[in-house]
RNA sequence: GCCUGGAUAGCUCAGGUAGUUAGAGCACAGCUCUGAAAAAGCUGGGGUGGCCAGUGCAAGUCUGGCUCCAGGCA
């Protein structure tokens, strides 16, 4: 049986993933699976830019909406529901464009990764939270010798992960697998200077904040999506609750949210860059050209 | 003009009684990640200590002068 061919479009916050991937998917008869960890929640539009119906262009999309902003998805729902959603493409003798910045979520999906079976247990979770990490770290180390050597010992999500499947299991934490899928995979990742970045971000800021990112926040906060939970969601949501709740100016929110999406496009190039395979594309001929190669 | 406070990393500031290679937060640079990933963490580079002189074995730290800044009094 020949592989399935899937075309994963990559690159940091504000470098311009949905205008491309909809012209390639308009050109070469595909459609679209969104890789964003916050474009999956229903009423956050503005602030993550999800792309409006009328931008799609009729290329239909897949992925967005899917969850309830009071509730906590995580990879393995979006591993689920992504690799559906392909196969249902894939029926239709489309192209999946998979695309976002989300490389956690597009790792899920390339390399198949395996996550152990068992669900987060939030009321362990928040009692585990109130301990200090040293203390985690060495319940860790009685418990699973293995992981706790190469676990990042100051990383309280991970301690507390390892330490979840570990209780549950009664076994140690399992050694990572993977079932990799037959996927024949072109990378497409979007290549821009920090110099580009900076100023894009900079405009698309304004151009959210005009567009009613506040009173989306405002409205979200009034559908019962705590302050607390606001915040967790990072960058425009975290900071424009700050700033509802009077903690923080106007302005002190605008540069926070400004700074935070810079150091966010850099820890997703740091995630992007291990990934030798990409191909780093400055424009829409480039990409058009490799995909035509691919196809 | 006088009084007071200040002048230390790109920024905001810590640094009893003078004593090995001057610190923090933020910024900057680099990185980690397997059920919260726009999250959660880690590492690193940086300073002729406003300037000049003096005292001391030793001065960011004491003394004097000068320059600048903030507030107050005139």
């Amino acid at each position: 049986m020949a592989n399935y061919k899937l075309i994963v479009i990559l690159g940091p916050t504000a470098s311009g993933k949905t205008d491309l991937s909809i012209k390639l998917a308009k050109k070469f008869n595909g459609e679209v699976i969104s890789a964003d960890s916050r474009q999956v929640y229903k009423g956050m539009d503005v602030g993550t830019g999800k792309v409006t119906k009328k931008e799609m262009k009729g290329v239909p999309h897949y992925l967005l909406d899917v969850a309830n902003p009071k509730k906590i998805f995580t990879v393995v729902q979006y591993q689920k529901l992504a690799l559906t959603a392909i196969k249902k493409i894939q029926k239709k003798n489309k192209i999946p464009f998979l695309v976002g910045g989300t490389g956690f979520y597009i790792q899920s999906i390339v390399d198949g990764a395996v996550i152990p079976e068992v669900k987060p247990d939030w009321k362990l979770r928040k009692r585990l939270e109130k301990k200090p990490v040293e203390e985690l770290f060495e319940m860790l180390e009685k418990l699973d010798n293995r992981r706790a050597l190469i676990i990042d010992k100051n990383n309280p999500r991970r301690l507390i992960r390892a330490l979840e499947i570990v209780l549950s299991t009664k076994q140690p934490v399992p050694a990572v697998f993977q079932n990799k899928p037959n996927f024949d995979v072109l990378t497409l990742g979007i290549n821009k200077t920090k110099e580009d970045l900076v100023e894009l971000i900079g405009k698309r800021l304004l151009r959210r904040l005009n567009n009613g990112m506040i009173e989306e926040v405002k409205k979200l906060h009034k559908s019962g999506v705590s302050w607390k939970r606001l915040e967790e969601f990072g960058l425009e949501y975290r900071f424009v609750a700050q700033y509802l709740q009077n903690k923080i100016t106007y302005q002190e929110m605008a540069d926070k949210i400004q700074k935070e999406s810079e150091h966010y496009a850099k820890r997703q190039m740091t995630w992007f860059k291990r990934d030798k395979k990409t191909h780093w594309i400055k424009n829409y001929t480039e990409a058009k050209k490799l995909v035509e190669n691919f196809l």
